[in-house]
DNA sequence: GCTGAAATTCTGGAGTG
DNA sequence: CACTCCAGAATTTCAGC
């Protein structure tokens, strides 16, 4: 063998069932892909070094943590500007929020996030308006009512959310 | 005492970790719960059966499995139908498909996937409208350039993508 | 939910190609 | 440099309470 200098199909595979199976253990990877345990262990740290491997995660219901309401948002900023990146890094802190993206097309930005009811949800959104003052034009939202797949794991159908219809802010 | 019978605050501390934490051991997690390896096991299984954890997944920067465009999706549908569920489903199954949420709002579905190129993107694009049929009104889009937080996950910049901008399909 | 013991997995170092 | 082997450590699992 001539070992992975940089990043060979075994790698690729790790990072594939790992995304399917975050807790799948070293043995039965390492089983999959005819390398011992340590080499599979070897090549997950190496990932991680890379920045490969960002962490992992466990897919959960929110219901069961209390947060009925699911929704997306999308920003339409009225400018570019550095403060942006460094208030949405203070939002994506926080425990209710799944993901914020930074997007092309009509809006620029792209959040998911959980709450416990609408009246959470409004004043997280007022917060972020509040935040990015005169830089945001408007908030476009959703609520997600239903994942039929989510973080590459294939979701049978949930505990509906409440149907109230999105809108502008 | 009675054993779990419904839901404590222990086990949504269980979730709760488990987010941000997909591959901490039973032990660790024990000894912060004050609770035995044994009964942070029992407890996991049990919110498995219940539904509360749908799955383990790591976040993987797309751009070591070649696929240099991520993109959202927001499907505007002309009408509500049966045959929608099931032919998102079918897309939901596909490897490089991430989230496939059903929504309320201006639009009625949320994917978010990668691609190798612009071309897989639209070939994507064009399999989903071939899909849907007279049952799909509009395609929006965007490229995600950058993900502040994904799946729980808080990630540092990562490799920026193609900068192309979305628009509608 | 706990305990204790057995089975499995993980980890780090030495040796090999 | 990556791999395997191997032994010790840690974790997971399963029984009984």
């Amino acid at each position: 063998m001539e070992g992975m200098v940089r990043f060979d199909e075994k790698d690729r595979e790790i990072l594939e069932t790992l995304r399917k199976e975050g807790r799948i253990t070293l043995t039965e990877l390492g089983r999959r892909l005819g390398l011992s345990p340590a080499s599979v262990k070897n090549r997950i740290d190496k990932l991680k070094e890379l920045g490969a491997i960002r962490g992992f995660s466990a897919v959960i219901d929110p219901s069961f943590l209390e947060r009925y309401v699911k929704v997306f948002m999308l920003l339409k900023l009225k400018a570019e500007d550095p403060d942006v990146d460094r208030v949405l890094s203070k939002f994506a802190a926080l425990d209710n929020v799944q993901a914020v993206y930074r997007t092309t097309g009509r809006t620029q930005v792209l959040i998911i996030a959980e709450f416990e009811d609408m009246d959470e949800m409004k004043r997280f959104a007022g917060r972020l308006k509040g935040s990015l003052g005169s830089l945001l034009e408007y908030i476009e939202w959703g609520t997600i009512y239903d994942s039929l797949k989510e973080c590459w794991v294939t979701t049978g159908k949930r505990g509906s959310f409440h149907g109230r219809k999105g809108g502008y802010i």
